[in-house]
RNA sequence: GGAAGGAUGGCUGAGCGGUUGAAAGCACCGGUCUUGAAAACCGGCAAAGGGGCAACUCUUUCCUGGGUUCGAAUCCCAGUCCUUCCGCCA
């Protein structure tokens, strides 16, 4: 959601932040709304104003007099009530345009249509060289006897699996290990949270009202969480914290659920792309002064899981078209697949300052003023595509995996995992 | 699924149809005191929006939407949400 008292001061810096998402200028079109409302709702004001006076006289009047005043009073409601009327077609038409619109980017954002224009902004370890050619995880999975895909298939569908045996063990482990480190090194308090919710929270977030497709829906009208971020910020739904108490950081192991409705025909082998899936989730609520460097520091709390667990990676400033909706700014973490020969995308980091605030009415109390939280997300990590880069970079020329040295206190006493 | 109760400021919680934007307490901010802190005491403290260069002023908001009334936090209707009890159940 935008300022609009951003828009009435900035029109064009508006208009060029929508520009630089490729979109059409729409500052004219929403201050002529603006100017509209404020024109009837002075005029309403003023009635509303006279009624009220009006009507503090009543009962010291005589019973005719009181009769003329029933009818003038009565004149000025309907009156009244048409100005509303329009009022209340005009907010509905502001809130339209104002909700559906992104996030600003931010100064630092390469302007560019699509992923071309990401800029990387460092890589981190060698690309790993094998004495064999690497098989694809999925193929290493079906060979365990540990991914089943075809079974998945059947009962749920496509884009599902069963995950099973040391594979599933992995995953835990992965899991826990993440959830470990940003807990006790990084501060992040750990959460369990709803993993349905309702229309408010993703609204808030920003899921909603465009891209409900996205999302798969109960017969509750509940939404089932595309990522942790939406219940996590929503932590701060409609609540005024005090300005000490910031910065809060949240983290949430969370299965994600994503109905990929525009992704049809990609990534279909393997488990990149699955309707369900699961993730380590960072979530940090800070004053407006700190979310840049917060997102610095969620960035360096992510990449370290990758770090330890000695993965190749870089770091991708997304561009203006590759931005989320929310996001002002966003840092893509690319880990190294050697199945795959590529680099494939395992966490965002951004920041969305005060735009997911806005929806969510999420404030802070700054020198008796309240002003709108800055909201940030990162994936730290996406567990499902971590367990992919492990397996495909921890692969051996038997087919069998070993175990990364950091997950090993939480694997017992496997250390490589191989077909029985 | 059945029954009952409730929704008021950051929080708790008062509130005969007419200066109630709303008592009180807590929290918070400023001050006195103190070596410092705490305590105590004094003062301040809702939000959103309109108009004005400004001091200031006006309007709206007591869950939401309708209605009754000259006038609604207060009365009526509908909806949403929450709580409690019973039933079922992990």
């Amino acid at each position: 959601m935008h300022d609009l008292n951003f828009i009435r001061e900035n029109p064009n810096l508006f208009d060029l932040g929508l520009k630089k998402r490729f979109l059409e200028p729409q500052s004219q079109i929403i201050l002529d709304l603006d100017l509209k409302k404020r024109d009837l709702l002075t005029k309403s004001q003023d009635l509303r104003s006279e009624r009220k006076n009006l009507s503090a006289s009543f009962s010291q009047l005589n019973d005719e007099d009181k009769a003329v005043l029933q009818k003038k009073v009565q004149d000025i409601k309907n009156d009244i009530d048409q100005y509303e009327n329009e009022i209340s077609k005009i907010d509905s038409q502001l809130k339209d345009i104002l909700s559906s619109l992104p996030n600003l980017p931010h100064a630092d954002v390469p302007i560019g249509e699509d992923e071309k224009s990401n800029i990387i902004i460092k890589k981190m370890g060698n690309i790993p060289t094998f004495s064999f050619k690497p098989k694809p995880h999925y193929e290493l999975g079906e060979e365990l006897g540990m991914l089943d895909f075809d079974q998945a298939g059947k009962v749920s569908g496509t884009r599902f699996v069963y995950v099973k045996n040391h594979l599933a063990r992995l995953e835990r482990a992965i899991a826990n290990f993440m959830l470990d480190k940003h807990t006790s090194d990084f501060g992040y308090m750990e959460i369990i949270p709803p993993n349905l919710v309702r229309d408010a929270a993703a609204y808030g977030t920003g899921q909603l009202p465009k891209f409900s497709d996205d999302l798969f829906k109960t017969n509750t009208d509940h939404w089932l969480i595309p990522t942790a971020e939406v219940p996590l910020t929503n932590l701060f739904l409609d609540t005024i914290v005090l300005d000490k108490t910031l910065p809060q950081r949240y983290t949430a192991w969370t299965p994600c659920y994503r109905s990929e409705a525009g992704a049809a025909g990609r990534d279909t082998r393997g488990m990149i792309r699955q309707h369900q899936f699961s993730k380590v989730e960072l979530v940090s609520i800070t004053n407006e002064e700190d979310s840049e460097k917060e997102l610095e520091r969620m960035l360096n709390c992510a990449t370290s899981i990758l770090d330890d667990l000695k993965i190749s990676y870089q770091v991708m400033l997304l561009s203006s078209g590759d931005m989320g909706f929310s996001a002002e700014k966003t840092y893509d973490i690319e880990v190294w697949l050697p199945g795959e020969g590529k680099y494939r995308e395992i966490s965002s980091c951004s920041n969305c300052r005060s735009f997911q605030a806005r929806r969510m009415n999420a404030r802070y109390k700054s020198d008796e003023q309240n002003k709108f939280v800055h909201t940030l997300n990162g994936s730290g990590l996406a567990v499902g595509r971590t367990l992919i880069a492990v397996l495909e970079n921890y692969q051996n020329e038997d087919g069998s995996i070993t175990v990364p040295d950091v997950l090993l206190p939480y694997m017992g006493d496997i250390k490589v995992i191989k077909k029985f």
